[in-house]
RNA sequence: GGGCAAGUGGUGGAAUGGCAUACACGAAGGACUUAAAAUCCUUUGGCCGUAAGGCUGUGAGGGUUCGACUCCCUCCUUGCCCACCA
């Protein structure tokens, strides 16, 4: 029989069944044994999987594949992140509602990831929007308000116009909505927040233990956590004698502030102006300011505009009273809203002054520039030096003056030393359906009541018609609004807001070590066992977001007492993006492929054996239509050489020296392959050791015709199928069983083992160069001594020609490797 | 502006400081075939040479080294993330 498409497409589905019938891949609770949690990111239920799906998910099953097969408890699970707006999106746009269209597509994945050949524990198949879930993120809910960590406060908050909800400041892209990419406006409005900002400290310095995390995730996270370590420095307003603190994190360059600037949204600006000659003008300038979008304001290269208010600070540090301006560079959002203008060592500031005329003052020596007047300065210097013009600070290093001001200055009492966080508590309310309804209770004489433990879950209803209209649909449901108090039993009504779903998402991974458990969230021994995460999978577009969130939860639980670790995923990787044509496979570019199509072409190994091979698991992946048929031909040749070169318990054989040698391929196959996976996820040349191991072994079979050495070939046949098994699971469990291997799975089966014995060679190949360039190979004996490769390599005719007329001045072995002759 | 990656044949990509381009795609030539597909064999960085062989070559330029794609410095280019963050 021949590699064939219908012959693949019968026992692909054969071993589907086979698979899910047995619970081949279900882990069990068997604390005894080492365990293995491989987990990649589950995936939004949107429809059929798409390419990028296929690589996320094929690379986590081929290591959970190989970690069982060491013998590892597997624990490998799947579920759906299923709640979400593209659901009630959909429902309007298909006239269904967000549950129908949400299973609908929930079941549509499952069976993609049945085609597949994933290795997934169904058994604990979770979906978020699965009221069994939710109930448990009401839960933690309630948890967060006990401890204070959930709370409810007025405030300008992102809104997104066209998806009609608020919006996490993680979920503002460059001013934009992250999923909409609309304009995201401010609005007031009274919302819930998650206090993320209790662990600032500790998210960041955790960060610290997480080394198998790639370096750049762990950047992306500390940026944005954004700890900055300053002074706030207490100004008083000339006048009023009014207190006007501005933070800056270069309290060095004190004693070149030559004005104040505030943000045009600072409190104390109308206060100040009002009934001043400048009133008119600087609330005209104001009001210009806020009809300029935040995206157009902070947009590169724009002129900085400012006003002066006519108003002086005084310089608590030497008394020197400088204008106070507005302007529009300096954001309300960070620090206090104000800061001290150095415009010789800022580039802002010094922008800003050369455009409007204010003085300047250097205070840090450049070393290259001995003379300390500020004319012909070109350019803020913002690099190290000595300090002058600075009082009892003069001649000090800029650098190490830091610490010793802000001592100062808190002694003083005219300032106090601050640390900066730019992460701000997480906003999670959503005016929206298809979440998990807030269990919160409205009552006029109680006030906000949280929802009762026992009385969780706070179902979401299903009567309602999700219109898209403005304003939170669960509003309009009135058996779901209208409840008694928990707490007077008076009438009162229920919030209206739903969840954020990154909040479902944050926790998913502990669910998945007790799925079902309807008394608990989790049972803490098997949370213990199985967290944490050992490696998870999944796109870098989560590197803040979904991760942070997640690690958050996980200190939350903690100090609940839930688990006993801190971090929940010790290594992470972060796979590329698939591409087409040099651009992101996606519907609206309409370049996508779809792996349905790939598979009835090829089968769901020769698209997984592809996808692995085309390019390293981090690298971005170009999708080629031709080269998928290298991995096609791969398989078929694998294929034929089983079919006629293994025999079923044949097995007299001569072994002979191309046995030793054909045994010693097969170790070298193990180790590469083991290790090329092991080290980084090397899967591309780890499928290529098995390529050239192929090459080898058809070599063999064509050199020797009926003189094979039949127990060794079929020892290096059923190598080849164990190791490919991982990465192509359908073709191998047919070829095993084909062996005559009828009792287990062949994921079941042991791992190879490499005996180094095997690799070793009687004799070395040596490469000679002289000045640096290859000039020839000699085969030699093992840790030939030098004297003896000097006797070998000089009676060599083109070494001979290579040395003539020159003298050796060294001669430099590599043992077992290399010569060089420096001549 | 700050941070992190990366730059190697026509293409995807490979090389613990030690034979640059493994493995694959594509291309060219050949075998099989009435023909095509499939399959198999050969060649395939550039330049010179009938050949043997030689020279050259990993973004650019320096450096360290017996030896550099790999380490160091300067620069260029591309991608990603953050950003009027004081």
């Amino acid at each position: 029989m021949s590699y064939d498409i219908n012959e693949i497409k019968k026992i692909e589905s054969k071993w589907q069944k086979a698979w899910k019938d047995n619970k081949t891949f279900s882990a069990t609770n068997d604390t005894s044994k080492p365990k293995y949690y491989c987990l990649e990111m589950f995936p939004y239920p949107s429809g059929k999987i798409h390419m990028g799906h296929v690589r996320n998910y094929t690379i986590a099953d081929v290591i959970a594949r190989m970690k069982k097969m060491q013998g590892f408890n597997v624990l490998h699970p799947i579920g759906y992140d299923a709640f979400g707006q593209p659901a009630e999106n959909a429902a309007i746009k298909h006239k269904t509602d967000p549950a129908k269209w949400t299973y609908r597509c929930i079941s549509e994945m499952h069976e993609g990831f049945e085609k597949m050949g994933f290795s997934y524990d169904w058994d604990r198949e979770i979906a978020t929007c699965d009221k069994a879930y939710y109930k448990w993120n009401q839960w933690i809910f309630l948890k967060m308000m006990e401890k204070g960590l959930a709370y409810k406060k007025a405030s300008a908050v992102n809104w997104c116009p066209s998806c009609e909800t608020t919006l996490a400041n993680e979920e503002v892209i460059n001013g934009g909505c992250w999923r909409c990419k609309s304009e995201v406006v401010q609005k007031d409005l009274d919302q819930w927040y998650l206090k993320i900002t209790h662990y600032s400290e500790k998210l960041l310095e955790d960060l610290d233990t997480l080394k198998e995390w790639p370096s750049r995730v762990v950047a992306m996270q500390k940026n944005w956590i954004g700890k900055s370590l300053g002074v706030e420095i207490f100004f008083k307003v000339e006048k009023t004698g009014e207190t006007l603190p501005v933070f800056t994190t270069r309290q060095d360059t004190i004693f070149g502030a030559t004005y104040v600037v505030l943000a045009p949204e600072h409190p104390l600006v109308a206060k100040l102006v009002k009934g001043t000659p400048k009133e008119k003008e600087v609330f005209d300038f104001i009001k210009k300011i806020s009809l300029v979008s935040k995206a157009d304001r902070v947009a590169e290269g724009l002129k900085k505009e400012g006003i002066f208010t006519g108003l002086y600070a005084i310089n608590p540090v030497n008394n020197e009273h400088i204008p106070i301006w507005i302007a529009d560079y300096v954001l309300m959002e960070y620090g206090t809203g104000a800061i001290m203008a150095v415009p010789t060592h800022d580039q802002r500031d010094f922008l800003f002054a050369k455009e409007h005329g204010l003085p300047m003052r250097i205070v840090i020596q450049d070393p290259k520039r001995p003379n300390i007047a500020s004319e012909g300065l070109t350019e803020a210097y913002t690099a190290e030096g000595a300090l002058v013009n600075s009082a009892r600070f003069n001649g000090m290093n800029n650098v190490e003056s830091l610490q010793k001001i802000a001592e100062w200055m808190e002694q003083e009492k005219i300032g106090k030393a601050v640390t900066h966080w730019r992460l701000r508590d997480w906003l999670i309310s959503r005016q929206r359906y298809w979440g998990t309804p807030i269990p919160v209770v409205y009552c006029d004489a109680c006030g906000i009541v949280p929802v009762p433990e026992k009385d969780l879950p706070v179902v979401l209803p299903e009567d309602i018609k999700i219109t898209g209209e403005g304003g939170s649909p669960l509003a309009k449901s009135e058996k779901f609004v209208h409840v008694k108090c928990p707490k007077c039993g008076k009438p009162a009504h229920r919030e209206t807001d739903t969840m954020a779903t990154f909040f479902d998402s944050s926790w998913y991974f502990l669910r998945y070590t007790d799925a079902h458990n309807d008394k608990e969230i989790f049972n803490k021994a098997l949370a213990k066992y199985w967290m944490p995460v050992d490696q998870y999978i999944g796109g870098i577009e989560h590197a803040i977001l979904h991760l942070l969130y997640s690690r958050f939860f996980t200190k939350f639980f903690k100090d609940l007492g839930l688990i006993n670790f801190d971090e929940p995923f010790t290594r992470l990787l972060t796979q590329g993006m698939v591409l087409k044509d040099g651009e992101v496979m996606s519907k609206s570019k309409g370049n996508t492929v779809d792996p349905d199509a790939v598979i009835s072409k090829y089968g769901a190994d020769t698209l997984r054996l592809f996808i692995l091979f085309a390019a390293p698991p981090e690298d971005q992946l170009e999708w080629n239509d031709g080269a998928i048929d290298g991995s096609w031909r791969f398989l078929a040749r694998v294929w034929s050489l089983i079919e006629n070169g293994y025999v079923k318990g044949a097995l007299s054989g001569a072994p002979d020296n191309s046995s030793k040698a054909l045994e010693r391929e097969r170790h070298i196959a193990i180790k590469k392959f083991t290790e090329d996976i092991e080290r980084g996820f090397k899967f591309n040349t780890s499928i290529s050791s098995l390529m050239v191991f192929l090459n080898k072994l058809e070599q063999y079979v064509k050199e020797k015709k009926d003189n094979v050495d039949q127990p060794t070939l079929n020892k290096s046949l059923e190598t080849l199928v164990l190791l490919l098994s991982v990465m192509t699971p359908f073709m191998c469990e047919e070829m095993w069983q084909k062996m005559g291997h009828k009792d287990k799975s062949i994921s079941d089966v042991p791992w190879p083992q490499v005996d180094e014995k095997a690799l070793q060679l009687e004799n070395a190949s040596i490469v000679v160069q002289i000045n640096g360039k290859l000039r020839g190979k000699f085969d030699v004996p093992l840790d030939c001594p030098e004297d003896k490769l000097r006797e070998i390599i000089f009676a060599d005719e083109k070494i001979k020609t290579h040395l003539a007329g020159k003298d050796i001045k060294r001669f430099i072995v590599v043992a077992n490797k290399i010569v060089n002759i420096v001549a």
